[in-house]
DNA sequence: TGTCTGCCTTGATGCAGATCAAACAAATCA
DNA sequence: TGATTTGTTTGATCTGCATCAAGGCAGACA
């Protein structure tokens, strides 16, 4: 078992973060951000482990510095459902609300930068920016958790796998800041288990889907993680969705 | 076919109005509120109507005064899946884009408060307790819809009835300005397949599974809309939810 | 070197819910 | 008054995905 320990990275300048231009911090000036700085600390956490339990106090929120992060919810005979997904940028936590209503777990190895909660509370009522970017990326969430509802409820195996697929590459574009077109590579970071939790499948159902993209040459595959798109727009129509499908950046 | 006209309803004073406390102006101190008068009107919509088309432009955002409004995605073959349920008091329109991503529509006859777009994003801007008001709706919207999306990808179809029922009598009470305790008495706004496209099944399923819940004695019918609990308690046993569920009010 | 262990694939079988089909009930209309 | 429409129920059958079960593969570790 590895070591469970809560790393305190070295502070790193607001004006050297990676995320600076996306993350809550997107809008702020010099002065809101030296107030954020004031407020902040690192922490990291290790590949599988546990971020925030669902309904226990924390005392923080955060924005994802690198790494990846899932949200899921759980029955209590244990059905799982993940019902979000966090990328580098992203923003953990409910201002005016002490708990969570679901489980955030470390994917890969993360780094979060965390907010002291009440400060950044009131942060929020005190300065505009910080206030008007949340309610921007949390209306961009709404929408991407409103278009996941589509794919839950009506979309077949095939199609979940696709936009799955399709989906993560635009996210992986979008962070290396590329376009998706024509052949592209990244790697998968999520497992077979994972995928299905996100999809609302069993694992198997997953692992079958997949090889059967494999062989209808949709995807290639290099080890089980590292995935190659030959042709992004095939791959898009196997999605259910229409040609257009929205989303700019 | 019915007069398709919208109609301008006499307006009313934001003082007198019923959503006053819960809607996007629910902060607004005196002065905010005669900035917010100078902007809105009301707008009616009959059951049915269609409100604003995916992709549509629209120049106004709005909030329920009355009635009850769905947002829906379709895919192209016309699989549908409703992602919003908009009862009065719920916001709908997205600051800073000028168009959505699903339909809305009326369910039932609507009466909305319609804020002019433009002047409506520079009060976010200039006034901090819209934005603060509606960034909080925003939070809890996307909290219910993670919670559909469990119902979506890990419930059986008695589970998903069961919680919409559960839902419903929940909001309706809430409306209501009363507890769902005990025997609880409610019309269900939507039709079979309005609740097979809001649970991710068919119009079929859904009126099965109705029927035995019926059978089982989990809810009684009165013609085909009225529905009394008569033990709230057992039927929340049937929706897979752990016992304390969470949401306050 | 062998043997765990975690992750993935593949096969056989079963079932919940979809699909296809028909009939019923209540409301609206001529 | 009967005819049409809209929403609902019920039945018969089909099927996509879950479930149950086994085995494969690569990296970690003794």
């Amino acid at each position: 078992m590895a070591v469970h320990m809560d790393l305190r990275t070295s502070a790193v300048d607001c004006a050297d973060c990676p995320i600076r231009h996306r993350a809550v911090c997107a809008r702020c000036d010099q002065d809101e951000l030296a107030q954020l700085e004031q407020i902040k600390y690192y922490r990291s956490f290790q590949a599988g482990q546990p971020i925030v339990w669902s309904g226990d106090r924390v005392d923080f929120v955060a924005s994802v510095v690198s790494g990846i992060a899932t949200l899921t919810q759980t029955m209590e005979d244990g059905r799982r459902q993940m019902v979000g997904l966090l990328l580098p940028s992203d923003f953990v936590g409910r201002p005016g609300r002490d708990s969570l209503a679901y489980d955030v777990t470390a994917v890969t190895d993360v780094v979060m930068c965390c907010f002291r909660k009440k400060p950044f509370d009131e942060l929020i009522v005190s300065t505009p920016h910080v206030g008007q970017r949340l309610l921007e990326m949390t209306l961009d969430e709404l929408d991407a958790a409103r278009e996941w509802m589509l794919l839950l409820g009506r979309k077949t195996a095939r199609e979940k796998i696709s936009s799955l697929i399709a989906i993560i590459a635009r996210r992986d574009a979008s962070l290396r800041q590329r376009k998706v077109g024509g052949r592209f590579v990244f790697d998968l970071p999520l497992t077979r288990e994972e995928m299905a939790d996100y999809l609302g499948l069993t694992l198997e159902t997953v692992s079958r889907q997949v090889t059967a993209l494999r062989k209808d040459g949709l995807i290639e595959l290099t080890g089980n993680r590292t995935v190659t798109i030959p042709d992004f727009d095939a791959l898009l129509e196997q999605t259910g969705d229409d040609a257009d499908g929205g989303m700019p950046v």
